[in-house]
DNA sequence: TACTAATAACTGACCAGGCAGTCAATAAGG
DNA sequence: CCTTATTGACTGCCTGGTCAGTTATTAGTA
């Protein structure tokens, strides 16, 4: 936010600033609520300067949406290293990692927001973020329960099948945060902590198998 | 969608129809990229009638949601009778249950959508949700639970204190399917059968305890 | 250093179209 | 023929997008 008064040009920082203040925004509201003169207020500037940096509202949003998820995509490929030792340890610093990225950080949970509410106008966004962001984390996952398997320290389950069913409490957190606020947050090490020992117990290989 | 042409006088069946429409135009759209001409014509009938039986859109979402809302609640009363038998089984029949009413009917799952999207805008909105669907929901899963436990069928885990980890795979598969479409639906007997084994496991009491 | 010219980032006032909400006129139905 | 559910044309506001003009900044000149 500018300080207001002196007019300033700055061609580099803008787009991220616009991007910043329009994911805000969009956040908030929505696409079709949000009202571009916010935004541009917001970004310290006015509406006929976003224009020199995006060509419609439905860009920036595309746009906005892209960068926001560039970390995540990002932090992700650090998590695709071959594994070894305990896999049930790999899970619990994989699933620590995701909790921090996914639900404690807003922007994360934000994004799932607005992907969800405007898959029907942005189809393909949807699409991308499974390919690039969902698609990998799932296999990521399956690659860690196989490796338990094999291990021997996992006995065979559908969570090889479906890796969905052992994220599927972060999402629920998400969700919950995202739909009944900060206030009524769900989360905590003790939410983690339990889902890790579900976890556990459920794949484990039984004691006389 | 009534035949075009006749003009018709149907106090009785038109809040219903006028809600019907509204519900498909709102899941597809969101609130604010809603058309009331759009839901006038979907019903049949032209905006002004629209507000012969809602002062304004806003009425008209609440009420939607409101209605849609209703077999939930009610359904969701058939399930708080006092448990008996396997604390399993019946956590077996109730999921079973909850897939059906959650994963495979298209309109909770909208439901849940035009929440999370809308809820800067209808604050109120989630705080009923929670109360009225929800927050009995959850209450109702720590009952069986604690039943579990007491019965000796069930070690003591954090599933007590968050039934919601024993929840999220529908949540997840719920959140899934809005996201990436019908077509990519990942749930089917196989997903069901993986969280109750899954659950089953992480609950039991252990075989030598 | 001071002054000028050229460039282009930025502004803000301005449309044009779209849509929530209104209401006098119309016609269905008893 | 009277009541009232329904219509559809109308209004006013709102907002995405435009563009001629303004001004910060840099390059060039003495």
């Amino acid at each position: 936010m500018a300080v207001a008064g002196q007019r300033r040009r700055r061609k580099e920082e803008r787009p991220g600033e616009i991007v910043e203040a329009a994911f805000e925004e969009f956040a908030r509201a929505g696409f079709a609520a949000t009202k571009l003169d916010d935004v541009a207020a917001r970004a310290g500037i006015t509406k006929g300067t976003i224009y020199l940096y995006f060509p419609s509202k439905e860009d920036l949003f595309l746009a906005t949406v892209r960068e926001m998820n560039r970390p995540a995509a990002e932090n992700l490929a650090a998590l695709t290293a071959a594994p070894q030792g305990s896999a049930m340890a790999i899970l619990r610093t994989h699933f620590a990692f995701v909790y921090k990225h996914m639900v404690e950080d807003r922007r994360a949970r934000e994004i799932m927001r607005m992907l969800l509410a405007e898959v029907s106008r942005f189809p393909d966004l949807a699409d991308r973020w499974r390919a690039e962001v969902i698609g990998p984390a799932v296999d990521n996952l399956r690659r860690v329960v196989r490796y338990g398997i094999e291990r021997g320290e996992f006995r065979p389950t559908a969570a090889e099948e479906f890796p969905h069913l052992l994220f599927a409490p972060v999402i629920m957190a998400c969700t919950w945060r995202l739909m009944f606020g900060d206030g009524h947050a769900l989360d905590g090490a003790a939410y983690l902590a339990g889902h890790l020992d579900l976890m556990e117990r459920g794949l484990a290989r039984g004691e006389g198998a």
